[in-house]
DNA sequence: ATTATTTGCTAAACTATGTTCAGTAAATAA
DNA sequence: TTATTTACTGAACATAGTTTAGCAAATAAT
């Protein structure tokens, strides 16, 4: 019989509702507004039975997170029909950059926040992120490779290029350059890539 | 007669009684363990007491943050025996760096955490922070005169060197490198910092 | 068809947090 | 000696995440 075949497949669809009820409060109201009680308001059912699909808080978090990563990548897909490999890491640092300044709490939830972290099933089940992560080192690879960034190691380079994207984006997201109105930080990002890839890329 | 003053130095010890409780316990059992409850049994007073001094849990984050930025000034004061620009730029970094490592949730709550700066007297007064900025801009800026860094300007890239180093501390403070080991994060740094300088300092 | 069991769900409670407020007792002023 | 101000606190409020005991309906067994 296909009961227990129906019965996965509801417990599959009750999760997916949770989930979207979580990533619809996330958009229209923020951070703070995903709490167990409004997502069980959400979906008209009460909190104790977000707890019968979802281990805790921060699996849900995680679980919210993966779809930010999956936006991201699918973000960077048109990177593949740029041939030059200079061309394609100024756009990979233009994807990034974008996606944070236009999803700020994702981003947050992506790259900055302790909470979803927790919730990850395992250091190398990171596959989301980790994929991403790939593209951007083969696309340095291909540039050390040309010939267009000296480095004897080009992992540390790409390391290095994420983490200058990431340092910007979260100084301004979580608010550590006041000095800097909101309008400009997206001008003040064009300029460090600029003054960047300028002293890094031949 | 002086009652007033009494008055208002006894003011001014209990706030210090709070805040080093405060602090005591963010060393000793880090930063979950300060809550106000804590705070309070610290101190051997109530709750409610510590509103009497401080207007909520992150005016005290927000004093606690300060002690972290004098703190990372003491260590910075080193700098101004370095002669070159260009070495006075790589112990900063390596200062720095070496404070965020060794101070993570310090760190954390300077440079990332959303609380203490709910609680910044003016977006202007938050002189203990610009004080260690200023110091590394005219640091590059000497670079840049010197002919050592070659950039139309010098405050980009003094931004984009502080994001870089503030982007990998906090992509290993927070953990979104998991496949990096903690015993390798300085390692790195000091990789990512002498890839950076290479491209940038002649 | 009736009984037993499992499943899906929930009301209520528990713990912990930041925070407020009414009231008390001591210090000060009148 | 009385009035007032000051310093403090107990108790409560609101909001979280989370757990547990139990109920009712769906399913399985007899």
């Amino acid at each position: 019989m296909g009961l227990s075949e129906r019965k996965e497949r509801e417990k599959l669809e009750m999760r997916e509702m949770i989930l979207s009820a979580a990533k619809r409060l996330f958009i229209r109201e923020g951070f703070d507004s995903v709490t167990i009680r409004r997502i069980a308001d959400e979906i008209e059912y009460s909190p104790a039975t977000v707890y019968l699909y979802y281990k805790d808080k921060d699996s849900i978090l995680c679980a919210l997170q993966e779809t930010g990563f999956r936006e991201l990548s699918r973000r960077m897909e048109v990177l593949s029909s740029i041939a030059h490999p200079v061309d394609r890491l100024k756009a990979s640092g233009k994807i990034y950059c974008d996606f944070a300044l236009e999803n700020r709490e994702m981003y947050d939830l992506m790259f900055i926040m302790r909470a979803p972290m927790n919730a990850l099933p395992s250091p190398e089940e990171w596959t989301v992120g980790r994929h991403s992560y790939e593209l951007l080192q083969s696309t340095v690879q291909d540039c050390v490779d040309g010939g267009h960034i000296s480095t004897p190691d080009a992992k540390i380079a790409t390391f290095a290029l994420w983490a200058l994207m990431h340092g910007v984006v979260s100084i301004f997201i979580r608010e550590r350059a006041p000095m800097i109105p909101a309008d400009q930080h997206s001008r003040i990002i064009s300029k460090i890539m600029e003054f960047s890839l300028a002293n890094v890329v031949k």
